[in-house]
RNA sequence: GGAGAGGUGGCAGAGUGGUUGAAUGUACCUGACUCGAAAUCAGGCGUACUCGCGAGAGUAUCGGGGGUUCGAAUCCCCCUCUCUCCUCCA
């Protein structure tokens, strides 16, 4: 969430910027409650300020043994209206607060603006699409006969869930081995394990909540709290830091891990209805950076390297794009999308987001560090995909195939398949 | 799942209703002493927020929430986490 003293010093400011991302802030709302707390603040402080000397009195009193009726019967009456004027403020900082937290981060100043993706700007492309001299499959039907399942997954859970058996089905998992590896061995992140199921603590920490409930699958108890699958990980593995100070020395954190992840892509009915694109359930492999603020930027650049170099390993091409304001998620601040060269739809289709998110999670979560002179500071966090799995097992299917309908495999992914070089 | 014990400042650890934001130790900072350091001595040392140009003043905070009271770290209720024992289990 946005510093609320940015807001209360630079309101008109704020809020043009969150315009161009197509947040319309109620400034005047805003203000008005700001000026109303200022005063019932105030107005409480003095109430209890006045009880708490009252009561110091007393004990005073007391303990010198005289008579305290008159002190008592003085601040008898000031209880109702105190509770009444915490009560009140509480209301209201609760309602500011609420404002807060639906508000996305403010847009970084290097953010081209503009309305949707089309004005998102390319930063590079990087290797050629693959010229085929015979007609070519998308990765449905050349998924089939591999082991691709639409239709058991749909009978066991419905529809945008999806099985798989035999050699994609360890091609999948030879992927997302190839990624955490790479990752681990060769970019310095530590791997982590997380729960799938957080609580609404942690999906508040990240910003999935209060807004976004309906994109997320929640599990009801009975006598307990609800609880969320994560629709990503970078909710469990950005949260390790939520309400903790961690020691400047220990900057930067650099986290991967590999989960599922759970979407109810409400809002998405009739796109990408076909193949394996858009699913409930898929698997990424995730990169989380904790870092020093001075660092934000500079490690928003290596982190997305570390997911390019994934494709490039792959040699799958892609193109790199900076997200346009009005394009970017709820917390970022800066965003690149990775797309990758999907032959059969003859375009770049999304991979990897890799997104700086400054302080807005930091302050939501309240994770912090210790600064160079011993303040308590509010962290930077990113994240970004390297990257979601079952998007590059279709560009790999698509990109690699053969006319037969086989497909070879990536060389970089053969160590995981016990040397397979043609999936058939 | 059952029984018990416990969560206090960076750490350790007092404190069971009244000048307690919290003893003491330790760590840390500043100063004195010293050529310098150690030791010693003196002072300082959490966080968030409000008002104020400022000096400063005030409020909140002893796992979280609610309650009792003029007054709660201390009493009551709920939740949560940790530890020990039993049970169960992969």
């Amino acid at each position: 969430m946005l510093d609320i003293n940015l807001l209360r010093t630079d309101l008109e400011n704020v809020a043009a910027r969150l315009a161009s991302r197509k947040f319309i802030l109620d400034v005047s709302a805003f203000s008005a409650l700001e000026n109303e707390r200022k005063s019932l603040q105030t107005r409480t402080q003095d109430l209890q300020a006045k009880r708490n000397a009252s009561s110091k009195l007393i004990g005073q009193a007391k303990a010198k043994g005289e008579d305290v009726s008159v002190i008592m019967s003085d601040v008898a009456h000031l209880g109702d209206e105190l509770k009444a004027a915490e009560t009140a403020l509480a209301t209201l900082q609760d309602k500011i607060n609420d404002m807060l937290l639906s508000m996305p981060n403010l847009p970084h100043e290097s953010v081209p603006v503009g309305k949707d993706e089309t004005e998102n700007e390319e930063v590079l492309r990087w290797g050629t699409p693959r010229v085929f001299d015979f007609e070519i499959k998308d990765h449905v039907d050349l998924g089939g006969p591999l082991g691709l399942d639409f239709e058991t997954g749909t009978k066991l859970s419905g529809a945008r869930f999806t099985a798989l058996r035999g050699g994609i089905a360890r091609m999948h998992r030879a992927l997302a081995q190839f990624m955490l590896n790479t990752h681990t061995l060769e970019h310095g992140y530590e791997e982590v394990y997380t729960p799938y199921l957080v609580n609404a603590a942690s999906m508040m920490g990240t910003g999935q909540l209060p807004k976004f409930e309906e994109d997320l699958f929640k599990v009801i108890r009975p006598d307990a709290e609800p609880l969320y699958l994560i629709p990503t990980a970078e909710v469990p593995v950005t949260n390790f830091v939520r309400d903790s100070i961690v020691k400047l020395e220990d900057l930067p954190m650099k986290f991967t891990a590999h989960t599922p992840c759970f979407r109810s892509e409400a809002g998405a009915y009739g796109r990408d209805v076909r193949g394996l694109i858009r699913q409930h359930q898929f698997e990424k492999v995730e990169l989380v950076q904790i870092v020093h603020p001075d660092e934000s930027l500079s490690t928003l650049e290596t982190l997305t390297g570390h997911a390019e170099a994934i494709l490039q390993k792959l040699e799958l091409p892609y193109r790199k794009v900076k997200l346009c304001t009005g394009d970017m998620g709820f917390g970022s601040q800066i965003t690149y999308d990775l797309e990758v060269w999907l032959p059969a739809q003859n375009t770049y289709r999304e991979i990897s987001s890799c997104s700086s998110m400054g302080a807005f999670q930091a302050r939501r979560m309240q994770a912090r560090f210790k600064n160079e002179q011993g303040k308590n500071e509010l962290v930077h966090t990113l994240n970004g995909s390297g990257l979601a799995v079952g998007r590059t097992l279709v560009a790999v299917l698509e990109n690699y195939q053969n006319s037969d309908g086989s497909i070879t495999i990536p060389a970089v992914l053969r160590p995981y398949m016990g040397g397979l070089e043609v999936l058939k």
